[in-house]
DNA sequence: ACTCATTTGCCCTTATCAGGGGATTGTGCA
DNA sequence: TGCACAATCCCCTGATAAGGGCAAATGAGT
């Protein structure tokens, strides 16, 4: 029986995926913790054949589980099901170690597929992460001085932060680092977009896609 | 028996909320739909008696859905149950007339209570969001003119500059009057839109065509 | 003439930003 | 092994914004 661990800070998805997964013979009930401090005081190296990510609220909380996760076991295996379809974000998640990665989009079938599959010791990803791949290597030839979107992932985080109206202090508390990390990120964005306003950076932030609009 | 659509793209969320409220006997098994086309080829007006809507991809698509359900039948009762403690976001669903919201955090009692709530004719916000209501609120008592729209010409002329990345000194100097006028426009303007920050200034201008976006 | 919204002007305090230093880690790449 | 870079942290200064209150001139409408 293949003990799993759900991390999901939304109580529909952990249900969903009991649901999904619970007639499965060969997997047993599912744990769940709902959020970062529960996850890591649950989680212990060798508890889990796997530990599954999904919806958490914010992408850092990711990051920080995961990078916790593979301190403590490097083995582990974990399969994301994420949202993103950010090349950057998942290219990073690979990096990581990370055994899968899914979409929201996935049905049944590919989970238990992909479960099973990570549990035998292979990868899985789903198409529309393999088609970002792909692009990515196609793409990697003239990609390399394109002035404009030459922000670090960190970067990109703070500056959607900061259009949304964030001030420093709130973006610091938000991804748990120092006011003054957040204020030289600033200082590097600032300089790399040549502007000198928080204005002129939520224009940048709507015209490339960082913030939505209403409309 | 209540009859509820829910349209998520979400598969977790969708077998989630079925197997929530899939056991209370005063609620019919729900209809899924799972991207927006068939959302808006499954709907009916009064064929529902709640729609709910989860875990989409963009805001963008649950602005377009929640609009199209309203201008099909505006009296339909709508929950969301979404990630975002946004207040613009928040209050922009409240206007579009929706009678619910709930964070993915919330747990089957809180759901269930809302849906039954809402199919009463009540309405049902989680405690997140009743917090930013009553921040709102709190402002609102002095302000009896409620909406946004009401900046007059001349705090249209500085709405726009500031959100151009103008300083108050360069605005003065543009519209040839004191640094002082600019702040108590500033002011006014920042009141009357409920915003607190440069960002939040720059986003309703974007909004409302004050600005041009390049996309 | 009177009212009301608009526009304009000024004072205050505190908080935050912009821009300038410098420094330490860790990771990846050459 | 070293180098470059990302990400983190710290210090400084001056400028500006945020938010409060107050009040005079203007102008259109009743």
């Amino acid at each position: 029986m293949i003990k799993v661990l759900h991390i999901s800070e939304s109580l529909l998805s952990r249900c969903g995926l009991a649901s999904i997964i619970g007639s499965d013979s060969g997997i047993a009930p599912i744990e769940q913790a709902c959020d970062e401090e529960v996850a890591v005081a649950h989680y212990a190296a060798d508890k889990y054949g796997l530990v599954i990510l999904s919806d958490l609220k914010s992408i850092d909380t990711q990051k920080r589980l995961l990078k916790h996760i593979k301190q403590e076991s490097p083995k582990q295996k974990v399969l994301v099901i994420g949202e993103t379809e950010n090349a950057r974000e998942v290219l990073w998640l690979l990096e990581q170690g990370v055994d899968g990665y899914l979409t929201r989009e996935c049905d049944r079938d590919e989970i238990i597929h992909a479960i099973y599959a990570i549990i035998k010791g292979e990868r899985f990803f789903c198409n529309k992460v393999l088609n970002i791949l792909v692009e990515r290597h196609m793409m990697k030839d003239e990609e390399d001085d394109c002035s404009a979107t030459n922000l670090t992932l960190r970067e990109m985080d703070i500056t959607r932060l900061i259009a949304e109206g964030k001030t420093s202090k709130e973006i610091a508390t938000h991804l748990h680092i120092s006011q003054h990390t957040v204020q030289t990120h600033r200082k590097n964005i600032m300089r790399k977009l040549k502007v000198n306003s928080v204005s002129e950076l939520t224009l940048y932030a709507v015209n490339t896609g960082l913030i939505p609009t209403s409309k």
